[in-house]
DNA sequence: AGCACGCCGACT
DNA sequence: GTCGGCGTGCTC
């Protein structure tokens, strides 16, 4: 795929927006129903002549399903149809994708077992109310008139459901979807040749020459609050007939660049990128990312085209959103996009389609926003896990930088994934030509700490004397310390003092760790609780000993042994923030930077189980390494591991070198490709399901392991079928199998996540 | 025989 | 997703 020019999309796009796209005239057309299932495909309707013009891919209409209106997108031409097809009802217009989305669409789907309406929904206008019809053609003794808006609550209610069938189908009453309107705000507007009299009263002349300096339009309550009048004189104002009141949509909130205008080093490289096209992986320090951004962004706008950047969470959405309009040249617009807009998220939404936003910064359920002119699709945090919806939640649980990939090849447009420690399944993917990722100049980080290793073999003490020494030297000199432990509670485990069992959940088997102040037992897995008191089911003993280093019991430990209270921070709880020295999680506590970083298990992390625990490790490392000014110390019984070392000394191309084989040989991406597939219903569908029609029906090369039972939390039994393959595309297919099977199997249902971070 | 309920598949 | 058809099984 070539890229498009700046003002090829331009022009692209206009034609996109202006609704004059090469008209297809299709006679046929495939339409994908947005009903959110497995179950139905795309089915085949006729055109009607006066719809022609305006129906081509990527366009949103009204179908009939069984006598109902539906809505649908336009898939592309039906060429040959084997049956006598239905009329199109009508289409929307405005509101249609652009068939460049709507093919990065179609692979997403696929790739990722999703239905195809679910991931056209994402792509949709937020809110679309499809619940309103138009009376076309009323019949006589109707309460309504030609023209009128109703609902189809208040159509059935008059009609009955019968009736508003028939009135569907004979086109009395039209589906007509709409966006949410926007809210409405009060404007003052200088009335034309208005010369009212003013000498004798000042403060109405103050305001109307305010109103008339800036342009003579302004929400009346941004004049009144920057002239400091009342609205009785702006009342006043308007009985003299020298201004109008009148009420007009409330724009968007778009932010206007402030025209900062310091280019720093990552200008040259990204404006080579930006020109090139293809996608980039670019390592650069965390703190640089915004940095390197604002550099892509510069020459995305400077070439007239939009921008499209993700970030893992709304808060770093928000910050990159503020860095970026300072950081642009004067003329452009920034946008922030997320779930928290509400009803800003669609007037954002419909300034990105029509292209009245140069740059939008927003989270994954930005990553199907359509776009006018697309320049450049960018990731924040490429590694960052929340760049992925969770299965069975909002959202299409496939990872934004796939989503990307899949826009810019689509839609000519250049994707850059910035992180420091970006994922090995992009960073040692094979470089394959064109279409492969390539690597942008790494940045190694400025400021480096010393790092040191402590040996914890020969010692059954949670902290070190040189942990706490190093700990205390630094308070007594005024420093700050962090330390950084990502388990919640007291301690992970506990194990009787009498018979050495671990004590373990009566419900799903997992260690029960200790929360509460050392007071209850709990199950992370689903919740149990019990009494720490409860004698032992093994030897009946009411004595335990904790296991496994956890928040509370490290915070306990540092506040005795440094005598002085010490904080802590968790996504949950803030207590003593502001303290000298504070425990928490790496999420929380590495927001900021220490002047020494402490880190009392890392074993947890590199001994923590599954394939990534690695990759997680070297990130806790080198993020807290990232984050410490003077000093990084680290508790280990395994000093030697590669990992800690290739951390410590910021080299991540050595990690990458050593741990790519380890996948290789496990069969895990990028060199090859799973599905975790959770099926739930009773044990005879389930099993039946899997051995007679999915197991059968596999591609070349699928592997499929036998369904494990997953820990149940209350809802019907579950199991968990792998499927694996070397060819992604293989997996994605026996995937959509899989989720085509389960829609149609009554008492069962599906839940699938091609290539996991973790199975 | 007549009816209630629930499963299955069609719907373009 | 939604509806209707039809099978099973129960009641008059």
């Amino acid at each position: 795929m070539v890229r498009a020019t700046g003002q090829r999309a331009a022009a692209a796009a206009r034609g996109y927006v202006e609704g004059r796209y090469a008209n297809a005239g299709y006679a046929n057309v495939r339409v994908c129903l947005l009903i959110p299932t497995h179950a139905l495909p795309p089915l085949s309707y006729r055109v009607p002549a006066r719809l022609r013009r305006g129906v081509s891919a990527g366009s949103l209409v009204v179908a009939p399903l069984s006598g109902r209106s539906r809505l649908g997108v336009v898939l592309g031409e039906e060429p040959e149809p084997d049956r006598e097809l239905e009329d199109l009802y009508s289409v929307a217009e405005g509101l249609s994708v652009p068939p460049e989305l709507l093919e990065a669409c179609r692979w997403v789907g696929e790739s990722a077992a999703v239905s195809l309406p679910t991931v056209l929904r994402a792509a949709l206008p937020p809110g679309i109310d499809a619940g309103r019809f138009v009376v076309t053609r009323p019949v006589e003794g109707w309460p309504w008139a030609k023209g009128d808006a109703v609902s189809r609550a208040a159509l059935k209610r008059a009609l009955g459901p019968d009736g508003l069938k028939e009135a569907e189908e004979e086109g009395r009453v039209l589906l007509s979807p709409t966006i949410p309107p926007r809210k409405t705000v009060e404007w003052a507007v200088v009335r034309g040749a208005a010369e009212p009299d003013l000498r004798r009263a000042p403060r109405q002349r103050q305001l109307f020459e305010h109103l008339k300096e800036r342009g003579g339009a302004l929400p009346a309550a941004a004049l009144l609050e920057e002239a400091g009048a009342g609205r009785a004189v702006l009342r006043e104002l308007a009985r003299r007939g020298a201004v109008r009141l009148a009420r007009r949509p409330e724009p968007p909130p778009l932010l206007s660049t402030a025209g900062g205008s310091e280019k720093g080093s990552f200008e040259a490289d990204a404006s080579r990128a930006v020109g090139r096209g293809g996608a980039f992986v670019w390592r650069v320090p965390t703190k640089d990312e915004p940095e390197a951004i604002a550099a892509i962004a510069r020459a995305v706008v400077g070439e007239g085209d939009q921008a499209l950047i993700l970030a893992p969470e709304k808060a770093s959405v928000e910050r990159l959103a503020r860095h970026l309009r300072r950081a642009l040249p004067l003329g452009h617009t920034v946008a922030a996009y997320h779930s928290g807009l509400g009803r800003d998220r669609a007037a954002v939404f419909e300034a990105a389609r029509r292209g009245e936003v140069d740059v939008i910064v927003g989270t994954r359920a930005a990553a199907l926003l359509p776009l006018a002119r697309p320049g450049a699709f960018c990731l924040l945090d490429e590694h960052d896990e929340s760049h992925r919806a969770e299965p069975g939640y909002e959202g299409i649980p496939i990872h934004a930088r796939d989503v990307a990939i899949a826009r810019g090849r689509a839609e000519g447009a250049v994707v850059i994934c910035l992180s420091p420690t970006p994922s090995l399944r992009l960073f040692a993917a094979p470089r394959r030509g064109a279409s492969g990722v390539r690597e942008l100049p790494a940045r190694p980080a400025t400021e480096w700490p010393a790092v040191r290793i402590v040996d914890m073999r020969g010692s059954g003490a949670v902290l070190s004397s040189t942990l706490v020494d190093t700990c205390r030297r630094l308070v007594d000199g005024g420093g700050r310390a962090g330390v950084v432990v990502d388990r919640l509670g007291y301690a992970s485990a506990v194990s009787c003092n009498r018979c050495g069992a671990v004590r373990r959940c009566p419900e799903c088997d997992l260690p029960l760790a200790l929360h509460d102040r050392a007071r209850s037992l709990v199950c992370s897995g689903c919740g149990h609780r019990e009494a720490r008191d409860a004698p032992c089911p093994e030897c009946g003993s009411d004595r335990l000993s904790p296991a496994g280093i956890a928040v509370e019991r490290v915070r306990e430990e540092l506040s005795s042994a440094l005598g002085r209270p010490v904080g802590l921070v968790t996504a949950g709880r803030r207590e003593l923030e502001d303290a000298a020295v504070v425990v928490g999680t790496a999420r929380c506590v590495l927001q900021e930077t220490w002047d020494a970083v402490l880190v009392p298990d890392v074993d947890a992390a590199l001994h923590g189980g599954g394939i990534g625990a690695a990759e997680r490790s070297f990130r806790l490392v080198y993020r807290a390494a990232e984050s410490a000014r003077g000093v990084l110390l680290i508790q280990t019984r395994t000093p030697e591991h590669y990992v800690l070392g290739a951390a410590a000394s910021d080299d991540y191309e050595s990690f990458a070198a050593a741990e790519a084989p380890r996948l290789r040989a496990a069969g895990y991406p990028p060199f090859a490709h799973l599905a975790t597939v959770v099926l739930s219903g009773p044990r005879r569908t389930v099993f039946g399901a899997v051995e007679s029609r999915l197991r059968p029906g596999l591609g070349e090369g699928v592997e499929v392991s036998d369904p494990v039972p997953v820990a149940g939390t209350g809802g019907p039994a579950s199991w968990k079928v792998l499927l694996r393959s070397r060819d992604r595309r293989a997996v994605a297919r026996a995937a959509g199998r899989a989720a085509r099977l389960a829609a149609g199997t009554r008492g069962m249902e599906a839940r699938i996540l091609v290539d996991p971070e973790e199975v």
